[in-house]
DNA sequence: GACATCCCAAATGTATACACTGATTGCAAA
DNA sequence: TTTGCAATCAGTGTATACATTTGGGATGTC
């Protein structure tokens, strides 16, 4: 059985992505945040380690940063569960993530631009999709990502980068939710556009300002959803 | 020799302080934050297993949150490592701090107020320590802990209260750190108590304000030990 | 003497067996 | 019929055996 297992597309993938339990957070990250698994669905270990195609060891150390990702609710004795978003919890979020981007675009504003930051930054802010094309969205959606952590990297705190990428599973997450339910993205392009305008010509208050804008209008399109 | 293990100290302890990776993880975090181990010091798992009279399974998952904690580097397949701080890491921690501690200040002061907490705000605002007084000094440290993160309390967001909590072990580190170096908390309870009046009198700025001069303050105080 | 190669040892990475706990279900007695 | 107790079971908590990797040291050759 080992054998079989070790035979299979693991060993080849598993070079690149690392390893064991950082493919099974990667994978079990993404099934969760794509809907695979529902809000309050119980995920026992022994289970995944099946799907996954190995031991429960990784998993629960994988289970445990998805955890702290917000992703996964623990119980002790009893396990993972998919957890659920309630009201007070998204506005908790969005007020989280106003201080934590505001900042963040002020700071990307304040300090000396890393070139090669600033041209990706720019193709990522200029990044569409297209109504209707599911794939041209999770497209997106990659890029958006890219795009508030980039501005992170800008501000050249690791704390800040990290900050913001922990908030991105909870907002992908809201994101491939809007996937479902209509055109949530509308206008976020040129919001980015004007936010990677601000940053550029080193304008603190208006990055800080443009970036709260974008935010609360994040906001209030994922709660008219609801 | 697992018998043995079982009839010590630690059944007694268990039930009170919960699972065994928990109990690893708060004193492994204590011993790191007193300067039990020293920077640098390479932790292997199987001494640590040891030492704590475990085996190597709840080790590593302290460890692993240990290493969000910023206390320790982890090294694939070399292991676990007390961090270094550098005087760039220094500037981000302040620089972070400063954005997560103002950000809360300010918003309990917006917040309706709880007054059960207010309470104990006030309390441990008021707490001294006595120059020289090794005790009297750890025992700031502890407050000063619950007081900032009392804060974030009051702010009414779990995330600013994790946020504020996971700063904590780089700053309870560096305070313990000044333990041997001088009066490093010198006027710290009079900036306490201004920060807990302007939350009392729902005063955004000022707290915001007043919290600023205060993280600053103690960004200088650490350089100038340095 | 220097350098390259191979092998071994030490440490983590993973798998799995065993321990413990909490919940549920079934049975018996009131 | 209901309640309480006990036994069983499902699932995590922990320990440990085994696999894999990596760095260093020893040995041999140029």
């Amino acid at each position: 059985m080992r054998k079989l297992a070790r035979s299979g597309l693991r060993t080849a993938s598993r070079a690149a992505a690392g390893s064991l339990r950082e493919q099974v957070y990667n994978l079990l990250r993404k099934d969760i945040i794509t809907g695979v698994y529902k809000p309050g669905e119980a995920l026992r270990e022994e289970v995944l380690a099946e799907r996954y195609e190995t031991s429960r060891t990784p998993v629960r150390e994988a289970a445990s940063r998805l955890e702290r990702d917000q992703l996964l609710r623990f119980v002790p004795n009893k396990g993972y569960f998919v957890r659920h978003i309630t009201v007070t919890e998204l506005n908790e979020l969005y007020e989280y993530r106003s201080i934590i981007e505001c900042a963040a675009a002020e700071l990307a504003a304040r300090k000396e631009p890393d070139p090669e930051l600033l041209a990706q930054l720019k193709e990522l802010s200029e990044v569409r999709y297209r109504p209707e094309d599911r794939r041209s969205y999770i497209r997106f959606i990659e890029a958006d990502t890219a795009f508030h952590i980039g501005i992170a990297r800008m501000a050249r705190n690791e704390l800040l980068v990290r900050a913001s990428t922990d908030l991105r599973c909870s907002i992908e997450r809201l994101l491939y939710a809007g996937l479902d339910l209509g055109n949530y993205a509308t206008g976020l392009t040129q919001e980015h556009r004007e936010i990677y305008d601000a940053i550029r010509n080193r304008d603190e208050p208006r990055a800080r300002e443009v970036m709260m804008r974008h935010v609360l209008g994040s906001k209030s399109k994922v709660f008219s959803l609801l």
